[in-house]
DNA sequence: TTATTTATTAGGAATTATTCCTAATAACGA
DNA sequence: TCGTTATTAGGAATAATTCCTAATAAATAA
């Protein structure tokens, strides 16, 4: 997870100008542990930047991801994102839509076994589990 | 990996009806290595079946789903079937979009780790790695 | 600071995958 | 074989994303 300053800086050197829109985006996915949409993402940096639209949320992600600085993950159908770019696993909620993340090293071991096996050059990875949260575990009964 | 004849007495027997349609898109999942999307899956049963709708196509993968008969993966944008119902891992190429499977019998490992660290009931997974295949690694030079 | 250049944006239209709807069809049990 | 009703074909509706263009505003240099 790298800090806004960085961010800003490294866009800035790659000649990417600093919008207003780009900073709002950036230090929301970076504030947040909430994997959003691009509609929510739209509708938190709206409250600050009224006019910001929605095509300019997606033009901004493509470029994040483009730069490795976000996430995209589908599950259930929804593109979500997230700053946290780490290898970790994703813990998804199929009944209230929320979305953990979790570390765990022994993902490293896989990518580098599969890449073997497979011959794979393997450039970004992906790894989901779907269930329920313990919160909606325990309502279920 | 499952056969025909098990996938439609299963759905017999739970009171599904059996068509025309129904097995020649679980023939055609079944026989493949493809990880096709609904459109290509409608492209195929259709030279057999010219008359077969696409929403037909998408109402039975949904029945499959549920039956947990097929899986979904969401790849780049696009939408993928696989009737490789195993746990393992999906190694996909970013430049010809061939998806390959790979065995991996430590991922029910990190499940089992991961639901114990995060309370989740973990119903299914997806585990994914993103790269060039061997061919299209070479071709890059 | 101001002017110039041009990347970026807002806003809406276009596109595309998926779902929804309904009358016609055909699978299955009697 | 007949009747019931789940399933289908076909197209319309929906929704997420991309595309388009004139207007705007970052960055740079004077």
């Amino acid at each position: 997870m790298q800090q806004l300053e960085q961010i800003v800086t490294s866009l800035r050197d790659e000649g990417f100008r600093i919008t207003p829109q780009r900073i709002a985006i950036v230090d929301y996915l970076l504030k947040t542990e909430d994997h959003p949409s691009a509609d929510l993402i739209h509708r938190v940096v709206r409250k600050r930047y009224p006019m910001v639209s929605l095509s300019t949320i997606y033009k901004t992600l493509d470029l994040l991801k483009e730069k490795k600085l976000v996430n995209e993950i589908e599950v259930e159908g929804e593109t979500r994102f997230d700053a946290h770019t780490d290898e970790h696993v994703n813990l998804v909620c199929l009944k209230c839509g929320r979305i953990d993340d979790l570390d765990e090293e022994s993902l490293r071991e896989i990518q580098v076994k599969a890449a073997k096996k497979s011959k794979y050059l393997i450039l970004k990875s992906n790894f989901e589990l779907h269930g329920y949260c313990s919160s909606c575990k325990s309502k279920i009964k």
